[in-house]
DNA sequence: CGAATACATCGTTATATTGCAATGTTATAT
DNA sequence: ATATAACATTGCAATATAACGATGTATTCG
């Protein structure tokens, strides 16, 4: 049905799928990368870097910063789009977390 | 559209979002985590597991087989899954240099 | 052999995601 | 005030994904 049955998962399990899930398109990576080496990007600079279309941008930007990962600051005509530390540590932590299990 | 531009984005970037989408889904994770404290796992466990149906359950060992972090050693009517230490330690290490970046 | 067990695969339905053109919004520039 | 710039939002079309019933395929058991 293309609908994930949630209910049957637990907490941690969602929310580390949903962590992964948002990391799990190459733009949203490409734009992380990017503004992780340039420490701020704005939705134009992205647009050049990625080659895609402006409107398709902005969407990945805004799941990111829904998400809570990037925040977004506005100057002027732009918008300055940068790393949320916490939630980047949160984030880092949490796949620590999973990856440190004994296999 | 619905398909994502992979030409325009590097390897790595394709590599690390495909990573990231295996392990985007609850019932993925919930497998992993089932078979890294059971060293493996049946099909049949995990229906019970999960919760969800055989054949959903099968799907979705298919993925992570396919992908190469599972393999699957046939054993008289059943297929014992366990995690391929090698690819584990692969994943976990491309995560661990995408979260190496500073911020 | 025939039945049962344990999966895999197929086909379908429901929903989600990607990408973009068009359009809306807000702020600066003229 | 109008134009432009820099986005955000909306509304679609194309494709992908999740879930599952039904069916296929080995394998074991009687």
């Amino acid at each position: 049905m293309g609908l994930t049955r949630a209910e049957i998962f637990s907490e941690e399990q969602n929310k580390l799928a949903a962590m992964f899930k948002l990391l799990a398109h190459p733009a949203r990576i490409a734009i992380l990368q990017y503004i992780a080496v340039n420490k701020t990007g704005i939705c134009n600079d992205l647009i050049d870097e990625l080659g895609l279309a402006q409107a398709t941008v902005s969407q990945h930007l805004k799941e990111l910063k829904t998400f809570g990962i990037l925040k977004g600051k506005i100057e002027g005509k732009s918008v300055i789009y940068s790393i949320d530390p916490d939630m980047w540590i949160t984030v880092r932590g949490n796949f620590a977390i999973f990856f440190a299990q004994e296999i």
